[in-house]
Order: structure tokens, then C-alpha cells, then sequence
DNA sequence: AACTATTTATAAGA
DNA sequence: TTCTTATAAATAGTT
């Protein structure tokens, strides 16, 4: 339809192939279009030029998904499916490693052993007995360096009371606005020797904070847990 | 293009309809396979029926699949991502289980418990303590019972060596061909007494088979383990 | 399903 | 690209 008559086929002009491809592919959505609405039926139309542009149209009010998952019912083709496939046999196998891992967790819990028989049972056991060892090892590990760390909070606790301690002498003798020095008449004041015996002293002193020291605790690395 | 212009509006005719439907869906196929092979492109057509009917045109030695899947990755549109949305999601989370499992199982043996602190670990002591006892238990509970059938073995074996004592002393009077009863020097005779006490005891004539006695274990359930 | 008058699509040219 | 237009093709209504 045109001023010639054309043979279908390849046409090798490259441009008179896209002015071509431009003028029928309207065509093809203006029917695509018109045979949707006529005849109130569901039209899907995807186009691929050879330059790798597309071109669609879909019935309105119609979601492609629609249209072609009747397509693939009726026509029994799977577009989808074995994309499907691939994914529910994942799911598959990702489920039945999880069940297997689920039972064995339960055997070490001591569950659902009724059915276990001797190689299993005695390998199981052998696992568990690794495990408390293990997990007394690192007990014992964590409660000396607890141990530690605690001596270590306690010799800090004691520094901080001295120097609070002195801190608080000292403050008899606080600076005014002026920078006067004046007398605080509440404190009393220790000498150097009874500031040294206070530092040391596992008594004396000695008092447990309500709270925990945190700034110390973080930086020795103790984890503060409930 | 007819014997008169015709508005673009739903036939309402249903035979009409189904005409003018038959004879441009006709039209389409053609014209999609026109513009396809006159300027090389790949067009996917799919129509659906007022009745449900489908029919569609694909670009030969095209398949569907990489058409839609080209129209997906330009359009944006998810064809199928929706599709797979909810399959990737649940691998996800099997898959996270999993992770999960693997680490406690770990944990429970022994592995990787370096980075754990107090509440978990005393947990974790308790959990295998748990399983030692269950496990210890059955085993217990095994041996019990391995016991037991080994000492009702024991007394089938006497049985049927009391059986086939009783036997081969029968033998030396066993019949011959015409039916007469014969004889047999080799083997001694016990009285009653001596059977009974054969039976009963320990001792005598208690002897371990070589082979297991397997029709008799089978019948109580005893599974051989290498 | 075939026919055909007519409309529509479009090839080639501008 | 878009417009024009001659002509091929499609198809509405009819048989």
C-alpha cells in the first residue's frame, strides 16, 4: 500500500528500514489500538528494533502481567517458570539444610535422641563433651581476666578516692572571683603521709561505687552486662 | 477501509464483534509479521478474547522469554520480579535461619565462642549440660536395654541348644526309608531331669555362637550395628 | 468464507 | 523527522 508494491523481506537500506519500522510500528499500535477497543479484547504488543529500542503497547487498564500469564496458561509455554524453577528449588534446598540443622541443634540439646543409635549417639556425645570443654575453658579464661580486670577497677577506685580525697583537702584553701585564696572551715586537712596510706590501703577508704565506674570500665574493655 | 468509516467504539454485536475480531486479529499477525521481517525486529503479539480466547505471533526463532525479557529490562517494568519478589524474600530469611543455626551448632561445639561474654555462654554451659545428660541417659537407658536382650539371647540360645540336643539324641532312633525306627550309636540319652536342667541353667551346655543368632535378634528388635 | 466498495496504511518523494 | 500523495492493502458490509 504505497506507491509500489513491496516484497517482504529484509529491507538492507538502513534508513529506509527505520523510516519503515517507524511508520508500521504506528500502524501496528493504532490497529493493536483499535482492535482492543472494538472488539473488547486484551491486546499485548512488544517490539524490538534491530537498533535494540523498544516499543510496546498494552490495552489500558490492563497490567502485562495479566495478559501474559493467560498467555501462559493457555498456551502451556513457560515464560516464568523455569525462572521459578530455579528459585523454588533453591528455597528447597535451603529448607531441607535448615531442617537438618534444626535436628542436629535439637540432638545437642538432648532432644528427639529417642530414636539415635549407638555410632550417632557416641559421636554425639563426643561433641558435647568437646563443647563443655571448650565453653569451661573460656569460662575459666573469661573469670580470671574478670578477676583481672576487677583488681585492676579496684586500684583505680582507690586512685580516684585519693586524689578526690586530696582534691577536697585542698579545697580549704579554693581560689575566689578575685583568685584570693580563701579557707573551706568544712574540710579537714591530711597530711602527704596519711594521703599515701589512704591510696594504698585495701581498708581504710575503701568504698564500693553504686555505680560502676563506666569510663574506666570501658576503657579496660569490660562489657557491662545485665 | 470498508463499505463505510466505522467510529473506534465497542462493536456491541456480538457477531459482529466476533467478525471484525477474527478479521483484524488476522490483520495484525500479518502486519507484525510484515514489519518483523522487513526491518529485522523482534515482535512479541499477544490477544486475548472477549471469551477467553487467546491467540498471539512471535517472531520466529525468537523465544518469548528473551523478547519479555528485554521489555522488562527497558521498560522497568517487573514482569516476573514481582513474581520473584516473594521466593527471593523467603530464601533470604531461610537462608539468614541458617546462618543462624550454623553458628549455634558451632557454638555447641565448642567453636567460635571466643567473642562470647557471660549471659551467653552461661547459656550455652547449661544447653550442653543438658544434652550430656539426655544424651548420657539414653545411652544408659541403651545399655540397659542391650542388656536385657542379651540375656533373653542368651536363653534362646540355650533353648535351641536344648532343642537340638534333644534332637540329635532322637536321632539314634530316627526311621529309615521304609519307616523303621533305628538306632543311632553315637549319640547318648538324657532323661527328663537332665533336659529340664539343661534348659534352665547358666552353666552346661552354654556355648556363644560364632554368628549371631539373627532370626532371633530380628524378632526382638536388636539392630545390628558394625 | 467470498466479494467488493471504500477506507486506511504506507512507500516514495519532497 | 514530517507532510504529501499515489497506490497498495485492509476490511465493513453484503452475499
Amino acid at each position: 500500500m504505497g506507491r509500489g508494491k513491496v516484497e517482504i523481506k529484509k529491507i538492507e537500506n538502513t534508513t529506509n528500514r527505520q523510516v519503515t519500522y517507524s511508520k508500521r510500528r504506528n500502524g501496528l499500535v493504532k490497529k493493536a489500538d483499535e482492535i482492543s477497543i472494538l472488539c473488547d479484547s486484551k491486546v499485548s504488543l512488544v517490539m524490538l528494533a534491530n537498533n535494540g529500542k523498544m516499543h510496546s503497547y498494552h490495552t489500558p487498564s490492563t497490567s502485562v502481567e495479566d495478559i501474559l500469564d493467560r498467555y501462559q496458561k493457555i498456551s502451556g509455554k513457560r515464560i516464568w517458570d523455569d525462572k521459578h524453577e530455579n528459585l523454588s528449588n533453591e528455597i528447597e534446598r535451603v529448607k531441607k539444610e535448615n531442617d537438618n540443622l534444626q535436628t542436629q541443634l535439637r540432638h545437642f540439646k538432648g532432644e528427639d535422641i529417642a530414636g539415635l543409635a549407638y555410632p550417632e549417639l557416641d559421636q554425639l556425645e563426643d561433641a558435647l563433651d568437646n563443647g563443655i570443654s571448650s565453653v569451661s575453658n573460656k569460662e575459666m579464661e573469661i573469670y580470671g581476666e574478670l578477676e583481672r580486670k576487677m583488681r585492676m577497677l579496684d586500684e583505680e577506685q582507690n586512685e580516684l578516692k585519693y586524689v578526690l580525697h586530696k582534691q577536697e583537702m585542698m579545697e580549704g584553701y579554693k581560689k575566689d572571683d578575685d583568685g584570693a585564696v580563701c579557707f573551706n572551715p568544712h574540710q579537714e586537712r591530711h597530711d602527704e603521709e596519711d594521703d599515701y596510706h589512704y591510696h594504698t590501703s585495701s581498708f581504710g577508704y575503701r568504698v564500693q561505687p553504686i555505680q560502676p565506674n563506666l569510663q574506666a570500665m570501658d576503657r579496660m574493655n569490660i562489657k557491662w552486662t545485665h
